[in-house]
DNA sequence: ACAGACACTCTTTTT
DNA sequence: GAGTGTCTGT
């Protein structure tokens, strides 16, 4: 007898067929993993009769989870419907509608996005007098996230502070907080800490949904932080059927807070847990996958293991170095046209930063290839559509002061900054919402621009009554849109822009017809959760061009890394710390696996970065793969897309034995990266040196490192850190 | 109240 | 280089 199993190999089957008790999946790129935790769902409620409804799977983003849901249905059919997959977030927000009351919060909460916050920030900056050249609202932010990815309070944080600094952001991050949730609101790592402090205050409802999660499932669990850790070990101490699937190379969030202790101590965490190991690749050639495991080996912290193949080795990776940015993209999108045959969607270019994007996308439109640009502005954070969500989130909920503020005056109206001002004052010294304030305006004495405002709170109202009748959606947003003249406004920054932004809104309106009539407050929330990448189409037939961050899980038959510049790629904010380092180099592995048939790398000598021209080396994992890997009769061919071509010895430095004049010269001037060894240092063990991040510290080591002095320093403020001396430009002080 | 001019910072990655 | 914030004149 035949089943759907039959397809698996051993170790899969033993990961579908292991359902009870905590269950490690190791698996490597293009192993099948999401296939397997598919498989199991199915085998649960098949063989073993589980319930769907009792099965939770748990994800980082909207587009895997979609994914998820339609191969559980096309496997099991219609029952799959039942089964919980979702995101962290939008699972947080479930419990949360329902029980936050129980902590203390209204359930109608908004949640804010990173504009809000920063919105939110500056505003607790200014009515607080806070020194903006000491405190930066995006550094506070940062700490704030920190502190709440690992459940970390105002309070606790105020504690453990140390400096002045530190017990200032604790004030900051305990007035933000108030401030949450005096507008109701919640940012979203908020999401995660609250459901964890709801689970943690009442027991009856972490009770009920220990019951009903009795199998959770959770995918790129590489990526979680200590919060996200928290909730589903609560959720799953009941049953105890726990099955968590990652692979700790591809681990590239940290800077967000994922903490990669959470899968290399799984086993301490939960009892009897046990761990499979997937390592076959079903998706690269031998070549792509010997490239990833050469350079992936590079790095210390990791679980040991290696991918094979039993299919071909396929073709040699192309490296190419062009003179500056506009050559390299010129070639890339040309190559593609070249290659292409009207397949444009198995292509893809995978690039470190957002902004490497503008000069490709360019390329492309002058050269008619089709694209899809996935990150770089989400759509929803776009001004118009925010604009509409703000309209739409003052209607949904009156305590929203960030929403107001955003569109009281847009399109014009004559309400300004004085008028706001004084009214927002009032609203503080009666602790009222600002919402509530202006209903009552005409107390305040701001003279005529009462009548202003009195019209458009009755506008507001107007639109409340007809959320309350079950208006369409749809149709509201259009009539808004008509009333205040929104789209008309538009067109003032000029024709092209105006239409573009109208075309956006567009596309939200045909967003809302999927919602019923009067749910606006789901329409709103579902919205505020997509992150870009779910937006992205896989079967239109073009290009991708997206950041390496994004392209995890997906997989392409030819993928260009541009960029692979020392500096740039790995990142100079990340070659400070070998942990650092060690993320970057994860990322590049992500890369190189994301390839199933061609790899082609690429590089320029010369680029524009934040408004100066930077000159950088060829980037250190390129020289991490073994050398008969990489195509060599490539710069033959260059001459037409570049101004200059540049030999082997100069494109890959372990050939470098005498360094061509040239190259000197471009690297004496501007911003460059010295990553030669340092024959020796200029300051020892023991003395006090000062680093550009870090301050001021003390040399603990010296360690005669491999490609470089390895220098260990303890830091007034950071503590005690590893870093490279090349990168690390420490001045003895 | 608001438009236009200048200055300043910045981005590495994002649910 | 772009986007944001601040200042100035109408």
């Amino acid at each position: 007898m035949s089943t759907i199993y039959d397809k698996l190999n051993d170790k899969q089957k033993q990961a579908v067929f292991t359902t009870e008790g905590p269950l490690l999946l190791l698996a490597g790129a293009g192993s099948g993993k999401t296939g397997v935790l598919m498989h199991r769902i199915a085998y649960l409620i098949n063989e073993k009769h589980i319930d769907p409804y009792n099965i939770m799977a748990i994800t980082f983003t909207n587009k895997a989870a979609k994914e998820m849901k339609e191969r559980i249905t096309n496997l099991i059919g219609a029952d799959g419907n039942f089964v919980w997959v979702m995101t962290f977030h939008s699972s947080c927000v479930r419990f949360l509608r329902r029980f936050i009351d129980k902590i203390g919060f209204d359930n109608n909460f908004t949640i804010y996005d990173s504009d809000d916050q920063r919105t939110l920030m500056k505003k607790i900056f200014k009515e607080n007098n806070i020194n903006s050249r000491v405190y930066k609202e995006r550094a506070v932010l940062n700490i704030i996230s920190s502190c709440k990815n690992e459940l970390i309070s105002p309070v606790e944080y105020m504690k453990s502070a140390t400096d002045r600094y530190e017990k200032g952001a604790a004030r900051i991050y305990e007035i933000y907080q108030s401030t949450l949730k005096k507008n109701n609101a919640l940012d979203f790592d908020d999401l995660i800490c609250r459901s964890v402090e709801l689970f943690e205050n009442c027991p009856d409802v972490l009770d009920y949904y220990q019951n009903r999660f009795r199998y959770i499932m959770v995918d790129e669990y590489q990526d979680t932080n200590t919060a996200q850790f928290k909730l589903i070990y609560l959720l799953a101490q009941k049953y105890k059927n726990i099955c968590v699937v990652g692979d700790d190379d591809q681990s590239i969030y940290k800077f967000r807070g994922a903490n990669i202790e959470n899968i290399l101590s799984f086993e301490d965490k939960f009892e009897n847990v046990e761990v499979i190991k997937l390592e076959q690749n079903y998706r690269s050639t031998g070549n792509i996958l010997d490239a990833a495991n050469a350079v992936i080996k590079n790095n210390r912290g990791r679980k040991n293991k290696s991918l094979w193949t039993d299919g071909a080795t396929g073709a040699n990776i192309e490296l190419r170095q062009f003179a500056n940015a506009d050559a390299e993209a010129d070639f890339i999108i040309k190559d593609i046209k070249a290659k292409a045959n009207d397949n444009f969607k198995d292509f893809a270019v995978l690039y470190r930063t957002n902004a490497q994007s503008r000069l490709l996308e360019e390329r492309c439109v002058t050269l008619g290839v089709p694209y899809q640009l996935v990150g770089g502005v989400n759509f929803y954070q776009r001004k118009e559509i925010k604009d509409v969500l703000a309209y739409l989130k003052t209607i949904a909920n009156g305590s929203d002061d960030i929403a107001l503020l955003r569109i009281i005056n847009v399109p014009k109206r004559g309400i300004g900054a004085t008028t706001i001002a004084k009214v927002a004052d009032y609203a503080n010294e009666n602790v009222i919402s600002l919402y509530d304030a202006m209903t009552i305006c005409e107390n305040i004495g701001i003279g005529k621009a009462a009548d202003k405002i009195k019209k458009f709170i009755a506008m507001i109202e107007e639109f409340r009554d007809k959320v309350a009748k079950k208006a369409n959606i749809a149709n509201m947003i259009e009539e808004l849109l008509d009333k205040t003249g929104y789209i008309e406004s538009l067109y003032d920054e000029g024709e092209i822009e105006g239409e573009s932004r109208k075309e956006n809104i567009e596309e939200l309106v045909n967003k809302s017809v999927d919602y019923e009539d009067g749910e606006l407050s789901l329409f709103l929330e579902e919205v505020s959760l997509v992150a870009d990448i779910d937006r992205m189409d896989e079967n239109a037939d073009r290009i991708t061009l997206m950041t390496l961050h994004g392209a995890k899980g997906l997989e392409f038959d030819t993928v260009y890394l541009a960029g692979m510049e020392e500096g740039l790629f790995p990142s100079a904010m990340s070659s400070i710390t070998r942990e650092d380092l060690e993320e970057e180099r994860r990322l590049a592995y992500v890369g190189i696996t994301r390839a199933k048939k061609n790899l082609i790398l690429t590089s320029a000598k010369q680029r524009m970065i934040n408004g100066e021209t930077r000159y950088s080396l060829l980037s250190r994992f390129v020289n991490e793969i073994p050398r008969d890997l990489l195509d060599k009769h490539i710069l033959d061919t260059e001459k037409k897309y570049t101004q200059r071509t540049y030999s082997y010895e100069e494109a890959l430095p372990w050939e470098n034995k005498a360094k061509p004049d040239n190259v000197k010269n471009t690297l004496s001037f501007g911003k460059q990266f010295k990553v030669e060894r340092q024959k020796s240092l200029d300051y020892a063990v023991g003395d006090t040196v000062k680093h550009i991040k870090f301050g001021i510290g003390k040399v603990l080591e010296i360690v005669d490192g491999e490609k470089d002095f390895e220098v260990k320093v303890n830091f007034e403020k950071f503590g005690i850190k590893k870093m490279y001396a090349g990168f690390a430009k420490l001045i003895k002080i």
